[in-house]
DNA sequence: TTTCTTTGTGTTATTATGACACAATGATAA
DNA sequence: TTATCATTGTGTCATAATAACACAAAGAAA
């Protein structure tokens, strides 16, 4: 089958295409339904989930390396994401593992490049869940949402990453734009608000919330009125992107 | 002569030792006469200066990597650290350059590892400038300190390193040790102010900087005053490690 | 003894923050 | 048709944090 060609291709000759040693792995971040997610995989055969990942080509930048490997698992182009943290201990990528799982699939390679140590480098991605397909590689058999809250068993460190990669979200929360990547256009300020909550795992005042966000000029009120919701309908807004990203620069000036 | 034998060695045979395409810079900032400085290396023969790096032996952690080269540049232990930023241009380390300095030295060497592209990690440090013993590396004929405001021409993409460091160092002020890992163990009000100023760059106002500081419980007051210094004499202080790091974690709850 | 610069310790006005109250809205139930 | 009720929009007030500023104490130098 071609999956298995492919395989094959990749633990044989994927060292002439990809730096060795380097990985990156993604934690892709979307809000829906009051929840914050991220998109994993299902290794195969594993039975356990990863982080999307992938290699660097020999002459790409590695912004761009994870890019593409983000395009590849959500259809999107230019997302926002930043490098938060590497991880390097030696121990981390074992050859038991990969070993295993290429027996498993009935390839015998004890020398690829694969089963050498890597050293990853940890991206946070922030999208919109709404225009997300996701897609499996061609390791896994599967490529779902999360809640943060809910993570199934991880392979390797790949918890681990998770882990860091929130603590990194809630520490640098003023510094990113986490509305506008995470939200649609149009939100209401009772779904900024709930993101910022969920986020930082703890409630916030809804007076305050909205008198320091408003404070900060990055919002533009609509006229429109969200429909179809019980009780009083909330307005939408917008970000105003030019005070939003200046803004950001200087931590938003605020505490929440 | 040792140095070029030691030099071939490593030219040839590096890459048994160390991971490939991989290396780590580290911007050692030290404080010294109210000015913050970097120690800095001058490459042998190219006349500009570079950042103190190195590889990653196979079956290291990065983090040790990154101590080891500071130990052998520094004389000093238990360095306190932490990577940075990644940096990953593929165009940063150019063959050409490697090539040129290995002619200068009369080596030829077309397919060395030290030819490939490498990514590199950037560590920031922070070191008690009287303590250290400066010692240049294999591919050095210097080992100096500079003031930040005054760096001279350096190598490769370094130039862009060390600003990038500095600015972590500012933005991440509040959450690290610097008074602790910048100043002795005895230091004056004084020279705590100025360290936060230079670092900062802007002047702060003495008396609402002493009230921040203080409010934070991080200082001890001792009953010794400076001597030998005209004017008031300003009294000593230490850190209280219990509070300090503690205060630190929640990132010291005041804006200067 | 006087001068002069620097340190130590205030005060005050302004601003930001946290805690809280009430009227307006509009779908749902009576 | 009207009442209900959870939710939104907007406001107030006491408290805490901050910026701006003043003056006395120390002690070496003149």
């Amino acid at each position: 089958m071609g999956f298995d060609k492919e395989l094959r291709e990749h633990y044989f000759k994927g060292h002439q295409k990809y730096l060795r040693h380097i990985s990156v792995d993604c934690i892709i971040f979307g809000f829906y339904e009051n929840e914050l997610k991220v998109l994993l995989l299902k290794a195969k055969y594993a039975g356990k989930w990863a982080l999307p990942g992938g290699f660097i080509l020999k002459e790409e930048h590695m912004d761009n390396a994870a890019q593409r490997i983000l395009k590849q698992r959500t259809g999107l182009d230019e997302i926002y994401l930043q490098q938060f943290h590497v991880f390097s201990a030696p121990e981390r990528s074992t050859k038991k593992i990969n070993q295993g799982f290429l027996r498993n699939i009935g390839i015998k390679a004890d020398r690829s490049w694969m089963f050498e140590r890597f050293i990853s480098v940890g991206y946070s991605a922030l999208v919109d869940f709404t225009k997300v397909r996701p897609v499996a590689d061609i390791f896994s058999e599967a490529c779902e949402w999360f809640n943060i809250h809910k993570i199934p068993q991880m392979i390797l460190d790949h918890r681990e990453i998770l882990k860091k990669a929130l603590e990194n979200l809630q520490t640098q929360l003023n510094f990113h734009p986490v509305g506008y990547n995470l939200l649609s256009l149009k939100f209401t300020m009772p779904e900024l608000q709930k993101l910022y909550e969920t986020i930082l795992n703890r409630k916030l005042d809804r007076r305050n919330f909205q008198r320091k966000i408003a404070g900060t000029g990055i919002l533009k009120k609509l006229d429109e009125t969200k429909k179809g919701v019980a009780h009083k309908a909330p307005y939408y807004y917008k970000f105003d992107l030019r005070k939003y990203q200046k803004a950001l620069k200087a931590g938003m000036g605020f505490d929440l």
